[in-house]
DNA sequence: GTCTATATCGAGATAGAC
DNA sequence: GTCTATCTCGATATAGAC
């Protein structure tokens, strides 16, 4: 509500939010958490009363930072094709990032699969709400019998680059398949909905 | 050398190995691999003395078995196109595993890369033995000028299958996306190639 | 070799002073 | 609201009996 309270919240979620990427959920502590911040174990507590409820916190800044990202899109670019484009050049430009920590949507969803960690299908809604946008972009491009198909190859491509730009930690290769995606979009769909 | 004791230990490593595609590496405790084994904890300090000891024995069994497997498949397809199909079928021989836990050798290294843990470039070795094995298959085919680069799109699209297919448990978009991979590569590897 | 203690540590979580 | 204890638990790891 403004409050300072709900400021140092934000920089709480903020901090975990950093923290879970570069380390994974798992391996961060609340002393981490509480030493980026500035704060003491105990505070903590008064703000997130277990480290579930601090997850939970993380997986909806980041789903409604996708959704506002998204939007920003739409507003920046008006062609679909370009709004693709530029989903497609994300690894791209988060390249440094992701050769070292992978991507942040698909390697904590990896991580709740493997600790069957019931968050995973909060976590989830992150890879729906790309995919919810890549199925508008698609059929307003008037390819609407696949679309969601397509939506979802299109977000595999992503987690196979960024897996494996990961493991070896080579940006080249994330290059090299952002483009050879790119070719794709264009042979596959461009040129086959019209 | 066939004593009793290292067969304990191997099966010490086989357990390990099956808990740590099931749970991940730092999700499986001591008492879980002796639990499975029917050992006690201390017993298990005699075999292995430390985790990363185990882990290391667990990955240098999966990188033996990578190649054993791709050997066999070497006598039982003469074709090297019958043994990329055979590669590109795999995640669907194994669909059940990989949209539980995913991809043994993808969630290990991604679970390494998170924890920065020195062992990731022993792990990529998995990576690396599949690559190595693709490389001679599309060389036999007469690819020699981009083998490498489509060896690593192979690696990175099985990937990002068994990581969506994982993420949302979902037994047919493996099927559909693993039917896709083959098309393309009757489509840009095998057409082109004559 | 295999076992039963036990040591040690760091984690999540709580109580209560201020 | 924020802090300093403190509790509890489970993990890795060790010691030493058998």
């Amino acid at each position: 509500m403004g409050t300072k309270g709900e400021k140092l919240r934000q920089r709480i979620v903020a901090a975990a939010d950093e923290l879970f990427y570069r380390q994974g959920y798992e391996n961060t502590s609340f002393s981490d958490i509480a030493d980026a911040v500035g704060i003491s174990r105990g505070n903590f507590y008064y703000h997130f009363k277990s480290k579930d409820e601090i997850l939970n916190a993380v997986i909806n800044t980041r789903v409604s930072g996708i959704d506002k990202m998204l939007n920003e899109w739409n507003k920046e670019f008006t062609d679909p094709r370009q709004r693709l484009y530029h989903y497609i050049d994300m690894p791209l430009r988060n390249q440094e990032k992701i050769s070292l920590h992978g991507c942040p949507v698909g390697s904590l969803c990896t991580e709740l699969a493997k600790a069957s960690h019931s968050m995973l299908d909060d976590a989830n809604n992150m890879f729906i709400v790309f995919r919810t946008w890549l199925v508008a972009q698609l059929e307003l491009l008037g390819i609407d019998n696949n679309a969601e198909q397509v939506a979802m190859h299109l977000l595999a491509r992503g987690q196979g680059i960024a897996s494996v730009a990961n493991a070896f930690e080579d940006k080249e290769f994330l290059q090299q398949e952002v483009k050879q995606l790119k070719r794709w979009l264009d042979d596959e769909i461009f040129d086959s909905s019209h």
